[in-house]
DNA sequence: ACAAAAGTGTTATTTCTACACCCATGC
DNA sequence: GCATGGGTGTAGAAATAACACTTTTGT
């Protein structure tokens, strides 16, 4: 694309990612091209379109996947964000054509989604125009990002984190079986801290989201643990009421 | 203004300015000009100037206040809430300069940021140049409004119920000292229910960030409660930290 | 057989809920 | 003196937290 007119004047979708592999959280993020910088995956709004819609857009070409959670958790509006010198890099490097340069240099807020993926479906995450690659990063290592990107990673976990107190959180993160275990350190993970096994079982049993199925995950060593899938209908309604009523 | 080439095109912020006030939320509305439909207190932003800065103008031009709890909700970006129309409509009323027509005609996005106010506070709301009247309306029997702007009050409601189990809520929407009753009264009108007297002040001193004084609100018939005010410090750490662990 | 992870149950503690009585005050 | 709202305590239920033993599997 050369063609700007048809979007929406400085404003971008930026989409943080997150899949669940090796008992990490991860990131799904670009490199940029001729620096040593990562970016998240990202993007613009046809003035035609709903922001939401464009979110979307931006995880299925990254990630090829559709009916996806994802959920807007904030509009990073600072005029700081922006950075001229950054552009002007881009253009002198060839990452950015000439006539784009006017487009690249307006002040822009960005609108963050965070979405949750199944880490395993994601075959080939493909990097956009701007970037070379696209892989996915531990969220406790994370590179040098670009502008504010590291802030916005940081306030969609701490998003995440907040609404893993009343909402069930798994689908989407796990493959369609998976085992208690599982389940408690893609937990443990996010909170990043650890949880006694057998109350977690109870608590997690107790929401009566879960389906037990009459499988095992074999192969691994030690004992063979028993496989769950979510029960959808119940899962979605629990996302509905919320898990506590607090008041 | 008629200049809009120093504002953020296609952006604006709504406030949702909520009042508690003889037992009722209220929010603070704006009566559009030649039309018999209320709006929200919104505004554009300077191309130089944070959003949330933006924000916090907005709220002090209609209420005079400053230093005032505002938290951004949402970003309402669906094409749909644009209409065409009804800017026709107030150009040909001249509520809108001609000369602003094109920029109104823009497609818009809008930020919703929600405020507590204390009603006592807010002498005297000044309505903005499109608009004839600036007024507390109560939240349950809203009249017609423009746009999507009912949707972005329920959701900032929404919001703020959700805020309500994990942080604290009061200092902004009560006077300085209150009674217990009255912050039992302001937690039942946002939860939309009944709470028990005896648990809601067992729990709500349990928080901590009560400081009992000596007075008691006198004059009222009945027998004189005991006014309270806020630990500012264990307040704000209470909100920051949260009331609930969760896991 | 043993090391390592998975499954299960019990008890103490805390929190929540429901409920009843006495105390001030204005009329 | 009585109606009305404000203050306080207690007992049962539910949720949470802490903790130990048995089972299965691969080596």
């Amino acid at each position: 694309m050369s063609e700007t007119t048809n979007l929406h004047p400085g404003l971008s979708v930026d989409c943080v990612i997150f899949g669940f592999h090796e008992n990490e959280l991860k990131v799904l993020m670009l490199k940029m091209k001729q620096m040593d910088k990562w970016a998240l995956p990202g993007g613009f709004v046809n003035i035609k379109e709903d922001v939401d819609k464009e979110a979307i857009n931006i995880l299925q070409r990254r990630t090829g996947l559709k009916d996806i959670f994802l959920h807007q958790f904030h509009l990073f509006g600072n005029v700081s964000r922006n950075n001229q010198a950054y552009v002007d890099k881009l253009v002198k490097k060839g990452v950015i054509e000439p006539d784009m340069k006017e487009w690249f240099q307006q002040r822009f807020i960005t609108v963050g989604y965070y979405a949750l993926v199944e880490f395993a479906n994601v075959q080939e995450p493909t990097p956009d125009n701007i970037s070379d690659k696209c892989e996915w990063l531990p969220l406790t290592e994370l590179p040098d990002l670009i502008l504010d990107h590291s802030e916005i990673i940081h306030k969609a976990h701490q998003t995440l984190k907040t609404q893993l107190i009343y909402q069930p959180i798994g689908i989407n993160l796990l493959p369609e079986k998976f085992t208690m275990p599982e389940l408690q350190a893609l937990y443990e993970t996010l909170l990043e801290k650890e949880l006694d096994r057998r109350n977690f079982r109870r608590k997690m049993l107790a929401y009566d989201i879960l389906i037990q199925t009459d499988e095992r995950r074999k192969g691994g060593a030690h004992k063979a643990p028993i496989l769950y899938k979510f029960d959808k209908d119940k899962y979605h309604q629990a996302i509905e009421k919320g898990l506590k009523s607090g008041w």
